[in-house]
DNA sequence: AACCAGGCTTC
DNA sequence: GACGTGCCTGGTT
């Protein structure tokens, strides 16, 4: 019997039953049940472009497609429609067939046909197209004729029903109460002695749960043996039915672990909501655990640009959610020895539990966002995130050509051409007191919607512009756009700025602390995010509206727009002191500063504000590298060797604390002294060999690399130790005395006696670089922080006795 | 000195 | 599973 439900979608995916494609929709009633919505008439489809001289043939053409029917798929219909490509009406046949497997397959024989141009949106994967065309969005809810069906047929939710009329929306996200989500954040702590775990040796010892009910878990190995422990992992799942799984870097490292490990234990890791389905890495390479949202939280904090430092408890550390200094730590290759001592087993236990935590503390603040941009992007949550923000953008843009009647660009494979992207100027080295930073906003997508860029805005033949009412010329590139009418990318960019609007307007009539407002908040930077892609997604080579002229237009009037401002900052007599892009340094005179500000809006046309105000900031003569005091005493690391994985724990310490003392105190005697310290207590043994340890990623098969670099050969040593290594596996080594080349001298450190260790090397490679990239700005020497001999008074002395 | 390759998160 | 890039290092030529 029909009947009416209403529901929150989250996934969709299909399958083919018999010889038909079922749509499945994964989804929560409005009252809190788990559902599938079948939905078994759908049919896949492409379209096939006419070329614009055999538009009067298009019938013929489209019977000429339906002859190409195959039994196993049959050609279900071929029929002329009017499309939009580039903005120019065109005609196109759309050709509807059985099993989306065969529209590539069609898609080829098509583009075969006299007067076919080429076939298009045959790429668009099934499961997608159907929620595009029906206008439906993750985790905005619907009303829908649907007729509940009498089996489970292999689905784990309460019901299944088949879909039979049109899903309606009924309301926007915030108006109605949505269902309540089950959460789980899951991580796993591997038994590995030897570099990289190998999921064909080494086992899982403690897998830590975390769920929204509030419960904790930790799951043990019993000694080496892991296989109950997985075994009640899937059972903890399967029990608690989670909606969306959550875990930090799970992607690329807990999922794959758990997947290699229980196939090599012949386990069956249960854990989906389709009976036999298992999880597996998919596009994106997201793992996708069907019936439930697998999100990867790594994928967020990579992209936050503000956080330097990405692992786990630096991340939770700057997010408020667990501080260090209340949590427990351990090196990861540090935790064979907390498992196999019984004693150190109470340690690791809280590690673990701090871990997973720190992961549901991290999902609390990151999901939101996260939901948001599945709902605006349309994009399933598990693969928004494991996709790159091209990618999103690109989801979006299809999503507005299916409502414009536009046709989807093909992604076609070309050569790359790089061209000139923005202006970095090179800092005024040294120290510099209060200093402002002021920053474009949205830079480039205003220069995109201002000059009207797009794809199919460009102008060839300048005798076209008065056409258009004129052109849009860019500086130095020389490229046109025309003035009117409005391009794709002018029209989804201002619909997204008026949508953002739109929020922001609502969220003034909140209260900052009501659930709503947070909501809006995460919507309108999910929005802010796209319109700010939009700019990197026309040069990107493998983007469906690629336009090299359009990206290259844009940084060449992004110059001119700083340079201009430069110009006339100077011209006020405020002394600019860095710039990159779209953000100008400048020592902060307030009167100065506001009409510089004003200049930029009322001339210009563009907006630009104050983002922060360092009380003090030093620049080497590098770019993009810098070591700021803001106001609260915090200290913003940019660009250094400090906030890389890459060097030594030692260089890293050693440079946070340089920089902190110059820019604190001013102290440079103090700073020597401290390093002085430093070299003499490596000289002296005193600083563990774990702190010297140089970690490096190996990103393809030894034999792939043409020559040895320090880690190359260090992993090859572990080789033939008879260790297993493969690519992705992050080899540490340290240096080792002796005559012959670094690399060379390169021995995974489990591998060295202390004694063996090359201290010079950490001195003169290590240590000195790192501090060496402040200090030698003062006018300090190598020799002097090597030699004992007498200092610098403070260098705010030193610069005095100077001027 | 000029150039190239490789890295930049997770246990 | 990658919008772009820059910048550094170690190694080779």
């Amino acid at each position: 019997m029909p009947e009416t439900i209403e529901f929150m979608l989250l996934d969709s995916s299909y399958e083919i039953v018999g010889k038909e494609p079922v749509i499945i929709l994964w989804g929560i009633t409005l009252n809190g049940e788990r559902v599938v919505l079948l939905d078994k008439r759908f049919r896949p489809y492409f379209y096939a472009l006419i070329s614009p001289s055999y538009e009067a043939k298009a019938e013929y053409i489209a019977s000429a497609i339906k002859r190409l029917s195959m039994a196993k798929s049959p050609i279900i219909e071929s029929r002329v429609v009017d499309k939009k490509y580039f903005g120019r009406p065109r005609k196109a046949v759309r050709v509807t067939t059985m099993v989306p497997e065969t529209v590539r397959e069609y898609r080829e024989a098509v583009k075969k046909i006299e007067g076919v141009e080429d076939s298009l949106e045959a790429d668009i994967r099934f499961a997608m197209r159907y929620i595009i065309d029906k206008k439906l969005y993750p985790f905005m809810a619907y009303r829908v004729a649907v007729e509940e069906t009498e089996h489970s047929q292999g689905f784990r939710v309460s019901k299944v029903f088949n879909i039979v009329g049109e899903p309606i929306p009924i309301a926007d996200i915030t108006s109605i109460e949505l269902p309540e989500m089950r959460i789980l954040a899951f991580d796993i702590e591997v038994y590995s002695k030897k570099g990289s775990p190998n999921p064909s040796r080494d086992p899982v010892i403690i897998i830590s749960l975390k769920d929204s009910n509030g419960n904790e878990k930790l799951l043990e190995a019993d000694g080496y043996n892991d296989r109950s422990a997985i075994r009640e992992f899937v059972d903890y799942i399967r029990n608690f039915d989670p909606d969306i799984i959550v875990g930090y870097n799970s992607n690329h490292f807990d999922w794959p672990y758990l997947i290699k490990r229980a196939r090599r234990l012949g386990i069956k890791l249960d854990v989906t909501r389709r009976v036999g389905a298992e999880p597996t890495t998919s596009v994106y390479g997201h793992v996708s655990v069907q019936g439930r949202l697998n999100v990867d939280l790594y994928d967020y904090v990579k992209e936050m640009h503000e956080i330097k430092m990405k692992t786990l408890e630096e991340v939770a550390e700057y997010l408020g959610v667990m501080k260090k200094s209340e949590r427990v730590l351990i090196e990861w290759w540090r935790i064979p020895e907390y498992w196999d001592d019984k004693k150190k087993r109470t340690v690791l236990r809280r590690y673990a539990l701090d871990d997973v935590r720190a992961t549901y503390g991290l999902a609390e603040k990151l999901l939101p966002f996260a939901i948001q941009l599945s709902a605006v992007t349309g994009v399933p949550l598990d693969q928004v995130g494991a996709m790159g923000v091209g990618f999103r953008l690109e989801w979006y843009l299809i999503r507005a050509a299916y409502d414009m009647n536009e046709l989807v660009p093909n992604r076609v494979k070309r050569y790359e051409e790089s061209y000139k992207g923005a202006v970095v100027l090179k800092p005024l080295k040294g120290i510099h007191e209060n200093v402002v930073v002021l920053d474009f906003s949205s830079m480039y997508p205003s220069i995109m919607i201002k000059y009207n860029v797009g794809p199919d805005t460009i102008v060839d033949d300048p005798s076209e512009c008065e056409k258009y009412g004129g052109c849009y010329v860019a500086p130095e590139v020389g490229h046109r756009f025309r003035r009117a009418p409005p391009g794709f990318f002018k029209i989804v960019l201002e619909n997204l700025i008026k949508l953002r609007k739109q929020v922001r307007a609502k969220m003034k009539e909140l209260s900052p602390d009501s659930p709503e407002y947070r909501v809006y908040d995460e919507r309108q930077k999910a929005l802010k995010v796209l319109a700010n892609a939009s700019y990197g997604y026309m040069g990107w080579t493998h983007a469906r509206w690629y336009c090299r002229r359009c990206a290259e237009a844009v940084t060449a009037w992004g110059r001119n727009l700083i340079l201009t401002a430069i110009d006339y900052a100077r011209k006020l007599g405020l002394k600019v002191i860095y710039g990159d892009t779209d953000s100008l340094f400048v020592a902060y005179d307030k009167e100065k500063v506001k009409k510089l500000i004003e200049f930029v809006e009322k001339e210009l046309g563009f907006e630009i504000k104050i983002d922060k105000i360092y009380r003090r900031v030093f620049f080497t003569e590098a770019k993009k590298r810098y070591v700021g005091l803001l106001e609260d005493g915090r200290i913003d690391i940019v660009g250094f060797e400090a906030v890389r994985g890459d060097w030594c724990e030692l260089a890293k310490e050693v440079q946070e604390r340089v920089a902190e003392i110059v820019l604190k105190t001013g102290d440079v005697d103090k700073a020597i002294e401290y390093i002085r310290d430093v070299i003499r207590k490596l000289k002296e043994g005193e600083i563990p060999i774990t702190k010297l340890v140089i970690w490096k990623t190996l990103t393809k098969r030894i034999e792939e690399y043409e020559h040895g670099a320090p880690h190359v050969v260090a992993a090859k040593r572990m080789r033939d130790a008879g260790y297993e290594v493969s690519p992705g596996d992050k080899i540490g080594y340290v240096i080792v005395k002796g005559r012959d080349s670094i690399s060379n001298r390169a021995y995974p450190y489990f591998m060295v006696e202390p004694s063996r260790v090359d201290i010079e090397y950490y001195i003169d490679h290590q240590i000195v670089p790192a501090v060496m990239r402040i200090l030698s700005y003062f006018g300090v020497t190598e020799r002097q922080l090597k030699v004992v001999s007498a200092g610098y008074r403070s260098l705010f002395d030193f610069f005095a006795s100077k001027a």
